[in-house]
DNA sequence: TATTGTTATACTCTATAACTATA
DNA sequence: TATAGTTATAGAGTATAACAATA
């Protein structure tokens, strides 16, 4: 989960931050600590964390791929994606789906009540990403995802392979 | 430390990630993983990671402060300061020098080994940086840089009480 | 042989509680 | 009593290796 203490945001009194205040890779982290603190706080009603709603959302929008493909479109390894989507069908949310054309794989669906719930998540995340909005407005909102689009590309989007 | 599969860019061939693409919170995950997993690697030959990275830089430039003092700068609890702070003095990269105003807290101070490395350290990081800059132009850093501490602005940079 | 899902495992990061020695 | 540093510990998140069932 993120943060620490206090001070944090880079602007103390007295202390000299200056070569990591200007730096991309430390503002990144400072936000990224930032955004997913208040994100948990705002999904913690319903014990939903960050990975498990990009996971529902992405079966919401793509029902029927198997754990391999959600998980590698998330950027999440097989072997750890299956905690994960055994919390989501230990809850009722999600469900794997034996199919008959590949025996070895599952093809994974929300359940009626994880339809309704990624519904009422999406709500959530619209107001939590609102707050961001009224900050730096809807053009500084589409400026940033697009400057962080650029920045992923830059390094490859993150390249491992298994 | 980052990572996981590929794919993760978000720009999968046939999912759709429309709801996850278009939030700040998922591009801001995606891109600090995309740079810290960079960043670590341009450092591996020292052995150095973000964290410690940050530390030597504060101390560098404000020596003589407390271990409170840093690891409040940074975000970063008293508790877990105290494992990173020792690997740096067991490498001789910094020392914790008692004093005699208060004798239950240390001041800290860089060796003449730990500020040699700290400044080839800060040349490693602008050229990791000048990857960031060849892809979205020195107009395009600023700017980032600029949205990513209003965003952590707008949730309190990361409050919590100790 | 290669792939899907799985278990076991280890390491890092972060969090809380409680201790000590000073102040 | 409050603070600085410390220890112990627990929980996430992420990494690798190896296996069974199936392709």
């Amino acid at each position: 989960m993120p943060e620490q203490s206090d001070a944090a945001a880079g602007h103390d009194k007295s202390v000299d931050m200056e070569p990591l205040t200007r730096s991309v890779g430390y503002q990144l982290r400072r936000a990224q600590l930032a955004v997913f603190y208040h994100f948990i706080h705002c999904f913690a009603d319903y014990d939903i964390r960050p990975a498990q709603f990009s996971v529902m959302v992405l079966i919401d929008r793509n029902p029927g791929l198997n754990q391999s493909e959600i998980a590698a479109a998330l950027g999440i390894k097989r072997t750890n994606f299956v905690a994960l989507i055994d919390s989501l069908d230990r809850r009722g949310l999600a469900t794997r789906m034996s199919t008959q054309s590949d025996r070895r794989s599952y093809a994974l669906y929300l359940t009626d009540s994880g339809r309704t719930l990624v519904q009422e998540l999406l709500r959530l995340q619209a107001e939590h990403e609102a707050r961001i909005i009224s900050r730096i407005g809807i053009d500084g909102r589409d400026k940033l995802v697009s400057l962080l689009a650029d920045v992923t590309a830059a390094f490859g989007g993150t390249v491992i392979e298994e």
